[in-house]
DNA sequence: TGTACATCAGTGAACGCGCGTTCACTGATGTAC
DNA sequence: TGTACATCAGTGAACGCGCGTTCACTGATGTAC
C-alpha cells in the first residue's frame, strides 16, 4: 500500500465538495465560510487551499456537482410520468421543506446563484439544462418543444413553492402552500 | 421652524428602509454591511443604532416595507384580470430580471428569507399574504377559494421563472426563460 | 538491511479586512430666565 | 435681548470577531544507494 491511495486527494476533494453542498444549502453561501466548511470535510483550513483557487472556485465545483446529482437521482425514478408524480410528491413534502441541506439546490440557491460570478452561472446553466432535459424526456417524448416549455414551467413552480413554504414562519399556512403547490404542478403538468 | 420638523427622524427611518431594499435585493442581505447601508442614506454607520435595534430588526422592516410597496404599486394596475396580464409582462420582462434592485423582493431575496428568524419570516408571512389576495381579488372574485389556489401558482411561476432566468449564464437562454414564463404563467391564469 | 533524502497532504498560526455593535462626543437648535 | 443650559440626530473611532487567504512547517511514506 502507498502512502496515500492514488486518488486519495481527489477522494477528499469530493468530500469537501459534497460536504460544503449541504453546508451552502443549509447556511447560504455567503453564510459558511471556509472554516466551518473544512471542518465538515473533517479537515483544517490550510488545507482548502490545496484543493481550490477561491471559494468562487469552490462554489463553482459545488453548484456543479448539486446539479450532476440532482439529476443522477431523478434517474432511479420510475420512467416516465408516473416518476415525474413521485418527483412532484416527494419534492414538495413537508420533509424536504424542513431539510434543504439534504436537498434542491436550487431551492435553497436559486438567487443567490444569480449573485455570483460568471464561473457559478456557467456551472449552473449547464446543470439546470440538463435537470429540465430529464424533466422534459419524461413529459411529451414525442414532442420535445411544448415538453421543454412545460418543463420550465414545472421547475419555476416546484422551485418557487419550496422556496415561498420555507419562508413562512406560519406552519399551517406553509404546508397549505406545499399542498396547493402539489396540485398546480400536477395540473400544469398534464 | 423647529431644530428638526416633527417627523424628521421617522423620515430618516423610512429613507434607511427603502435604500436598504434597494440594496438587499441588488447584493443580498448577508452581502450588504450596516456602513453601506448608511452611506446609502447619506449617514454614518454610528446613526444606524438610534434607529434599529439591530441588521436583523432593520431586515425584518424591510421585507414589511418591500411587500407593502408591491401591493400599493399593484394597485395602481388596471383593474381585474387586464390589470394582471399587464402585471405578468412587467413581472416577467428583461428590464426587471436585469435591475433586481427596484424589482420584486421575493425574487431577490427569498431563499435568503427562508433562512432568516421569525421576526423576518413572521413580516414576510403577513406581506406574501397581502401579495397574494392581491392577485386572488383579480382572477375569479365570485370564487374566492379556486382564485386562492390559483394566485399561489402563478406567484410561484413568476418568481421562480425570474429567479432562474437571473441565474442563468447565457443571454439568450435567460430571454427565452422569460418567454417561455410569461406563455406558462398566462396559461396558468385561465 | 539501513540510512539519507524527496514527496506532498494536511496543520495551524498569522495576515489585513470588513463585519455588527458600542460609545464618547459634536453641533445645531430649542427653552428658561 | 442675551446668556446658560437641555435636547437629540448624527459623527466617527474603536471593540472583538470571523472572514478569505497565505505560508512555514509537520510527519507519514516512498525511493536511492
Amino acid at each position: 500500500m502507498v502512502r496515500y491511495a492514488k486518488e486519495h486527494k481527489q477522494v477528499t476533494r469530493q468530500r469537501i465538495i459534497e460536504k460544503a453542498g449541504h453546508r451552502f444549502k443549509q447556511d447560504g453561501i455567503d453564510g459558511s465560510g471556509i472554516s466551518t466548511l473544512m471542518s465538515d470535510a473533517g479537515l483544517t483550513n490550510g488545507a482548502f487551499y490545496a484543493h481550490f483557487a477561491s471559494k468562487d472556485d469552490l462554489v463553482a465545483h459545488v453548484v456543479a456537482d448539486e446539479l450532476r446529482t440532482q439529476v443522477e437521482r431523478y434517474d432511479t425514478l420510475r420512467p416516465g410520468r408516473p416518476g415525474l408524480e413521485d418527483l412532484i410528491r416527494e419534492y414538495l413534502s413537508a420533509e424536504h421543506r424542513d431539510n434543504p441541506g439534504l436537498g434542491c439546490p436550487s431551492a435553497a440557491l436559486l438567487d443567490e446563484i444569480g449573485r455570483c460570478g460568471d464561473g457559478t452561472k456557467q456551472a449552473y446553466s449547464d446543470g439546470a439544462l440538463a435537470v429540465m432535459e430529464e424533466i422534459s424526456a419524461r413529459l411529451t417524448p414525442e414532442d420535445p418543444r411544448s415538453a421543454r416549455a412545460k418543463a420550465i414551467g414545472l421547475f419555476t413552480i416546484m422551485v418557487g413553492t419550496l422556496q415561498l413554504s420555507r419562508a413562512l414562519s406560519n406552519r399551517k399556512l406553509a404546508d397549505e402552500v406545499l399542498e396547493q403547490g402539489i396540485e398546480n404542478a400536477l395540473a400544469f403538468m398534464r
